[in-house]
RNA sequence: GCGCCCGUAGCUCAAUUGGAUAGAGCAACUGCCUUCUAAGCAGUAGGUUACAGGUUCGAGUCCUGUCGGGCGUACCA
């Protein structure tokens, strides 16, 4: 619809005596008031200056010539300042409504992406401990999103990047040895900052299950550190399963050493004057693009800080030749990506491919005080035990229904009530409540073929139909902002809407014709609910 | 000190990317179950969008400054 009203402003622009090139872009909107139409254009304020003339004036014009099809528009007007208002025709509302109907589960998709292919990179903890709430909203925003290029159109991967080598991994061997002798009833002394979570414990206790003492005299840590890592790795991929989180890909950050991307990184980089040696070190120019120190690349030990492999790895990523290379990252790396953007463009890459989401932080409401959260000290609420309590739909709910750029506060006591200060229930409930009226409309009528829908003429019916054509335009911005949370608004007003329905019209013991028409357009909003849910990962009950 | 993000109703947050009278949920108050699920609905109250300037037909949204909060500012990841 938009692109029908945007052709014939065109049109009717074509009729003014202007240049083409100093033409305004075309924005069609909806009106936030719904009394001002369905549609709404700012076209004539955009003319004001170019045709030195009063915008209500233009806007006279404009209208005057426009050449408008009946069966679609049923009214124009002028309001305010100069914006011109559509009303859509009930005819037109009728058709979309059969149409929602007739692309049933694929209502909402598009192929604004089509032949794109994207590669979602998010989650990526290393494998030092269970995932935790802090984990969760990494997880779920980045699943999400990548469920939303799906519906645009894309070809979307998943990938996982993870190190398991450094000082962390070490540190984590160590605690877990430290355990196993524990274990076994000898003397250990537990690694300076080690972990203390209890799932160290079980590690060990398996280790002793397995091998009993045969491991007592091993000099180091690695055996020890290597069990930890499949062990931990083996619940995170189950944490991310229940989830409805399925990984395509685990990159390993060691094939960067291995396949030679690492070296050829800095060898391209002191090319290009961008790196240099200096205390044992090597540098990053960083200063070069505007940052106020340069960054060590390799430190004085031998080993690469953590921004050299970032910057391989997205090498590697467009060497795989993906359109798009999405990050999703927590505000604490809002200040290392540029470099890593700096890093490949010096390489010779397109670093317009790469988009990162940097989301805020989620701060944990626990017994309503703040509780501070940290992996090694073991003060953390795991997703597992976060699911035990709420099960995944809440869990992902809860993470989706901020603006990724704003602090989430997770309320771990409002997300545990099940009952109405759930805002999740909501959405389930009003498509449960659909199916069971469906059910029911089986039970006392046999309706065959396609509905009278002139028979929807109540203000609430024609709302909802309208609110429902909106579906596929909210997701593609949705996807294009990388903001799962409108989907989630827009939800929820579809719902409301549907509520006031829901009160103001009765769908059983009314007239077959009335019955019909009314089950049809209850029918199109559950397959709406049911979709918009999908892209969430969030099931639709037909029961509650 | 410097960089990035944020500041909207008592609380948690929206606001169609610069549009018309700033909206929801929770909490408070008033009504509504003899009809399809009351996990619901209708209504009342609650605001100088932190503050001060600026840009323009038009600003919660953009620019500058001030105040307040978060994160970063490592040869940690």
């Amino acid at each position: 619809m938009n692109d029908y009203l945007k052709q014939i402003l065109t049109d009717t622009l074509k009729t003014f005596d202007l240049d083409e090139s100093v033409w305004p872009e075309i924005q069609v909107e909806k009106p936030r008031d719904p009394s001002h139409g369905d549609a709404a254009t700012n076209l004539a304020m955009m003319l004001a200056k170019p045709l030195r003339n009063n915008p209500r004036k233009i806007a006279e014009e404009l209208v005057d010539k426009l050449n408008y099809d009946p069966r679609k528009i049923s009214a124009v007007d002028i309001a305010g300042p100069g914006f011109i208002n559509f009303r859509f025709s009930e005819n037109y509302l009728f058709d979309a409504l059969s149409d929602i109907l007739k692309e049933g589960e694929n209502f909402g998709r598009s192929d604004e992406d089509a032949g794109k292919r994207i590669l979602v990179e998010f989650v990526s903890a290393n494998p030092t401990g269970p995932l935790t709430v802090g984990h969760g909203r990494n997880a779920v925003l980045g699943d999400t999103i990548a469920r939303l290029f799906e519906w645009t159109g894309a070809s979307v991967e998943r990938e996982y990047y993870f190190n398991n080598a450094g000082r962390q991994m070490r540190v984590l061997g160590q605690s877990v040895q430290a355990r196993y002798l524990q274990e076994l009833g000898r003397d250990a002394e537990f690694p300076e900052g080690g972990y203390e979570g209890e799932y160290i414990r079980d590690i060990a206790h398996k280790l002793v299950e397995e091998h009993g003492d045969s491991l007592a005299e091993e000099a180091d840590e690695s055996v020890f550190k290597e069990k930890a890592e499949s062990e931990i790795f083996r619940d995170i991929r189950q944490t991310l399963e229940r989830m409805g989180i399925k990984m395509d890909s685990f990159f390993n950050e060691h094939e960067l050493y291995e396949n030679g991307a690492i070296d050829d990184v800095i060898r391209t980089l002191r090319d290009k004057e961008l790196a240099y040696d200096h205390d044992g070190a090597i540098w990053f120019k960083t200063t070069q693009f505007g940052k106020d120190k340069d960054t060590v690349l390799v430190k004085s030990t031998g080993e690469p800080t953590y921004r050299l492999p970032d910057i391989a790895y997205h090498g590697n990523k467009l060497d795989r030749n993906y359109d798009l290379c999405i990050d999703v990252f927590g505000a604490d790396h809002i200040d290392t990506y540029p470099d890593v953007l700096n890093g490949i463009k010096a390489l010779g890459y397109d670093e317009s491919k790469v988009d990162v989401l940097v989301y805020q932080f989620v701060s944990i409401v626990k017994d309503g005080k703040p509780y501070k959260m940290s992996t090694r000290k073991a003060n953390f609420v795991t997703l597992d035990e976060l699911m035990d309590e709420v099960g995944s739909d809440v869990t992902r709910f809860f993470f989706l229904m901020r603006s990724p750029s704003t602090h989430l506060e997770f309320d771990i006591a409002q997300a545990k009530e099940a009952g109405e200060k759930n805002p999740v229930f909501y959405l389930q409930y009003a498509h449960a409540r659909i199916q069971s009226i469906l059910r029911k409309v089986d039970e006392v009528a046999e309706l065959t073929g396609s509905a009278d829908l002139t028979q929807l003429t109540h203000e609430s019916e024609i709302r909802l139909i309208k609110a429902m054509l909106e579906f596929p335009d909210m997701i593609q911005s949705a996807a294009q902002s990388k903001e799962p949370h409108r989907v989630i608004n827009f939800l929820n007003s579809l719902a409301s809407d549907f509520t006031t329905f829901y009160h103001d019209c009765r769908i059983l013991g009314e007239d077959e014709k009335l019955m019909h028409a009314r089950a049809t357009l209850a029918n199109a909003v559950a397959q709406v609910l049911a979709n918009g849910l999908g892209i969430l990962g969030i099931s639709a009950p037909d029961r509650m």
